[in-house]
DNA sequence: TAAATAGAAATAATATACATTTTTTCATCC
DNA sequence: GGATGAAAAAATGTATATTATTTCTATTTA
C-alpha cells in the first residue's frame, strides 16, 4: 500500500500556519504570491489555493489585487472569536457528557494529572499542548465533526493571540488546572448542565485573563 | 467613481449556490471544472476558487482527484449543523440584547406583521424570506461580524436542508411566528436570559420539526 | 516647493498548457 | 459469459503565460 501523496495546497497550508503560530510570520506581514512559490520550488497556483484557506479559516485577509496579509487581530477580533468560541465550547461538553464512558474520565484525569506535573516543573510549552489535549478530547466526545473542526481551529487562533503570553503566569496555569478539574467532576457526575456551567465560567475566566493581560501590555507601551 | 468590477470567483461562487439552493445542482451531483468553466465562458482558476470556497462553506465535498461533489447532508450532518446553529443563535440574541434600540424593536415588530400577513396569504416563500430577515437583523445586532457570516451560511444551509417543506405546513408558519414573538417580547422586556431560552426554544422546533418530517418522508418511502 | 499626472514596475487575476491520477473501455483469457 | 488487465480517455493537480489593476516614481506644472 502506498502513500498516498497529499496535494501541494495541504503542505503549504500547514507550512504557512506553522509559520504564523511561531511568529516568523507576524500580523500585518503581506505575503507574496510569487515570492513564497519560488521559496517552496512550486508554483503559484497551489500557493493561492492555500493562502484562500488560511483567510477562511480566519488567518489572513485577502483583498482583491491587493494581497494577502496576515490578519491583525484586533481587539474586537478577538473578543468576537471569543463569543463564538466560548459558545462552540459549550455545545461540545453538553454533547460530550451523555457519550462520555469511564475510558474517557480516565483519560482525562491523566492529562490533569501530567499537567499538574508540567506546573511543579514549570514547563509552559508541555502545559499548553495538554491544554489542547485536553479540550480536544471534548471535541471529539461530542461526536460532531464540524464541531471538531470548528473549535480546534478557534482554539489555535485563540492560542495564538495570546494564551501563549498568558500561560506564562504560574497562578493562570494553576487556575486552568482548577477551572478543567470542574468540568471533569460535573462529567463524573453525570451532570451535564453543571459541565456546561463550568466550560462558560472557564471560557469566561480565559477572556478575562486576556483582556487583563491586554491592558497591562498598553500600559506598557505607555509608560515607555 | 467606476464600480469596482468583482473577482470572477465571486461571481461563480454565487452562481452555484443559486443552483444549489433552486434545486438545479442536487446532492450527489458531480461539479465538473473544464465544464462549468466552458459553460460560464471563463477559465478553469476562478471556477476552482469558487468550488474551493464552496467546499469551505459545506455546500460542496472535494476529494483529492476525484473532484467536487454537491454534499449529501445526511442526517448525521444534518443535526451536527442543527446544534451549531443552535448554540450560535443562542449567542447571537444574547449579545444582541443589550444593543437593540426602540427602533430596532419597531423593526422587528413590522418584520412580524408582515410575516403574519404572509401566512393569512399563504405565501410560504414570502414567509421564509422575512423569517430569513428576522434573524439576520438579531446577527447583525449582536455586532458580531463573524457570528453573522457564519450563521447567514448556516441559515442558508438549513433552508436548503428543509425549511421549504417545514414551512409548507401552516401549523409550523404559526408556531413559529409564536416563537418569534416569545424572543420579541423578552427582547423588549430587556430580558437577555429570557430570549436566550425563547431561541433555544425556537430552535429546539425546528429541528423537531426536521425531525418529524424526516420520519414522515421515510415513511411514504417505504409505503410505496 | 507641493500637488498632479503620466508612465513604469510590481502584483494579483485569469487563461492556457502540461503532468499525474483516476476511470472507463475493450480486448483477451479462463 | 464473466473476470482480468492494459491502454485510452477524462478529470484534477500543477506549472507557466498573459492580462488587468494597483502602486511607486519621476517629471511637470502651478
Amino acid at each position: 500500500m502506498l502513500e498516498k501523496q497529499l496535494p501541494y495546497k495541504h503542505k503549504v497550508y500547514e507550512i504557512l500556519k506553522k509559520a504564523i503560530l511561531s511568529g516568523h510570520l507576524a500580523p500585518g506581514d503581506v505575503l507574496n504570491e510569487r515570492k513564497l512559490s519560488e521559496e517552496l520550488g512550486i508554483s503559484r497556483t497551489p500557493v493561492r489555493e492555500a493562502l484562500q484557506m488560511l483567510a477562511q479559516d480566519g488567518w489572513l485577509q485577502i483583498e482583491t489585487y491587493k494581497g494577502a496579509v496576515v490578519r491583525e487581530f484586533d481587539w474586537r477580533y478577538m473578543m468576537e472569536t471569543a463569543r463564538i468560541r466560548s459558545a462552540l465550547e459549550a455545545c461540545a461538553v453538553e454533547d460530550a457528557a451523555p457519550n462520555i464512558t469511564d475510558e474517557d474520565l480516565l483519560r482525562l484525569e491523566e492529562i490533569q494529572e501530567e499537567q499538574r506535573k508540567m506546573v511543579e516543573n514549570f514547563d509552559v510549552q508541555a502545559f499548553i499542548i495538554l491544554d489542547r489535549r485536553f479540550h480536544t478530547y471534548i471535541y471529539e466526545l461530542s461526536g460532531n465533526q464540524q464541531l471538531l473542526r470548528l473549535l480546534e481551529n478557534y482554539y489555535d487562533i485563540f492560542r495564538f493571540l495570546g494564551t501563549q503570553a498568558v500561560m506564562n503566569s504560574e497562578e493562570r496555569r494553576l487556575t486552568t488546572l482548577a477551572e478543567h478539574q470542574a468540568i471533569l467532576d460535573a462529567l463524573k457526575r453525570s451532570d451535564t448542565t453543571g459541565a456546561v456551567q463550568a466550560m462558560k465560567n472557564h471560557m469566561f475566566h480565559t477572556e478575562e485573563n486576556m483582556r487583563s493581560h491586554r491592558e497591562r501590555a498598553l500600559n506598557q507601551q505607555e509608560n515607555k
